[in-house]
DNA sequence: GGCGCAATAT
DNA sequence: CATATTGCGC
């Protein structure tokens, strides 16, 4: 392949340039100072941090909201739970990807949390480039590995390009590589064949793509990376990286995105223009990310969802029959869904949101209600199912990749590689560019960290 | 030819 | 309703 340096992007912006700002993720460790150092440090990095120290704790938090989740990152030696029993749970409730970091660097501790589902192990101390790059986890579910037995059902499976499951593995920084991009047949063949028991399946007529929150996501973070003003539908639709996709598919969506940000703009505008600074201060990404919830999800039985919902968690093979899952009522919020700018988010407390784009200075507000956007959309219950289902449709997809074009009738999966790598410089040092004493401070202990191979402070 | 946009079709 | 397609001006 060409090895042009597709997407002449430049990633070291300011501080986080290079990926998603505002993670959410759930931290949980029984050490407070442990806690307190890790939270710090995925702060730095722009993740936003709910914190639990108890097992019950975090399981409360999830329930209650596990749509303002990402990510799950906890110990394993939680005094309310034993070893695996976090994950065995939160695995039943959730369907976040979870990351183990623990001391324990036995192979077993670690497998075993693999085994029960764990997205990742991390060893500590925990380093910078593995908080740096916990954000990816978020676009992949874990693996559901049979949380009660008979596990290796599908390492690598068969010819299938798929997998691809090494994101952060053991090693962040060099694993970044993403795999190949294999051949990008359409595979659309299954169609004709008579579907016996199928209702319809009528032959391939044109397929109407839908878009999941894998896709969205992949589009919003095409669109943050390269900018808001180089968001071209081509150079969108190369950094997206989805076989299948095509330009005019994405040039739709970027019309219907931009529609709906002119409208949240200038809603806004009126709504409330007193005195928000646009202290441009923050240099936050492109507003949106997940997409998790949002009006993009069209409507679908409820039954059918369950039902999919269902056997996803039992099996990992259901996975594949879920793209499609259209988030029924789907709750509130909108297109910005779960990523919401890491400061933004801090201020939506007060109901405002602070969203801009990379390559630009722009800011802009958003409101929000009850730290949900509002605006769009149509309203709906907290019920866990819901959140669960919009964790289930954005990881499911994120874990096997399939994508969905289609009708709820006929549609059409494939498997989605890689979004293109990320212009990331490999680490061209620090991205980090310590502004505040916490900040500072906490590279310091990092720093002892990495040289202190003694330090047992994390245990 | 690509892009954005609006109208129109599915 | 969400997405696709088309036509037009840039």
């Amino acid at each position: 392949m060409s090895s042009e340096q597709v997407l002449s992007v430049e990633v070291t912006e300011n501080n986080a340039g290079s990926f998603p700002i505002g993670v959410r993720i759930l931290v949980v460790e029984s050490d407070p100072t442990c806690l307190r150092i890790v939270s710090k440090m995925l702060q730095a990095f722009g993740y936003e941090v709910t914190t639990a120290t108890r097992a019950t704790d975090a399981l409360r938090i999830l329930r209650e909201k596990e749509d303002e989740i990402n990510l799950i990152l906890t110990e394993t030696h939680l005094p309310d739970m034993d070893q695996y029993e976090i994950l065995e749970t939160v695995g039943k409730l959730s369907s976040l990807p979870i990351v183990v970091f623990s001391a324990d660097n036995n192979e077993s501790a670690m497998l075993g949390c693999l085994y029960k589902g764990a997205a990742l192990y991390l060893m500590k101390p925990v380093i910078k480039n593995d908080v740096k790059n916990l954000w990816q986890l978020t676009f992949r579910t874990k693996i559901k590995k049979a949380v009660s037995g008979e596990g290796s059902n599908s390492f690598h499976g068969g010819s299938s390009e798929e997998n691809a499951s090494s994101l952060t593995g053991g090693n962040p920084s060099s694993t970044m590589g993403m795999t190949d991009q294999k051949g990008k047949r359409k595979e659309l063949e299954e169609t004709d064949k008579d579907d016996k028991d199928n209702k319809n399946l009528t032959v391939p007529k044109k397929q109407k793509l839908v878009w999941t929150n894998e896709l969205h996501n992949r589009f919003l973070q095409a669109i943050r990376i390269l900018g808001i003003d180089g968001a071209h539908p081509k150079k969108i639709l190369q950094h997206m990286n989805v076989p299948g996709l095509k330009k005019e598919n994405v040039s739709s969506h970027l019309q219907k995105y931009r529609l709906y940000l002119k409208r949240e703009q200038d809603a806004m505008q009126k709504t409330m223009i007193r005195d928000c600074h646009p202290s441009s201060t923050f240099n936050l990404q492109g507003g949106f990310s997940q997409y998790t919830n949002s009006q993009f999800f069209m409507t679908a039985s409820q039954s059918e969802y369950r039902n999919n919902f269902q056997n996803n968690l039992s099996s990992p093979m259901s996975a594949h029959s879920l793209g499609s899952v259209h988030s029924p009522t789907h709750v509130n919020s909108n297109y910005n869904g779960i990523l919401i700018p890491n400061y933004g988010q801090v201020a939506s407390q007060s109901k405002q949101l602070y969203t801009s784009y990379p390559n630009s200075n722009h800011t802009e507000i958003m409101t929000v209600t009850d730290g949900n956007f509002s605006s769009f959309g149509q309203k709906g219950n907290h019920s866990v199912e819901e959140h669960l289902n919009q964790g289930t449709a954005l990881s499911n997809i994120g874990t096997h990749g399939p994508t969905f074009l289609g009708n709820s009738q006929q549609q059409v999966q494939f498997p989605l590689p890689q979004p293109q790598p990320l212009p990331e410089k490999e680490d061209e040092s620090d991205i980090l560019d310590i502004a505040t004493v916490e900040e500072l401070e906490l590279l310091l202990m990092e720093k002892e960290f990495l040289e202190d191979p003694n330090n047992d402070l994390w245990l």
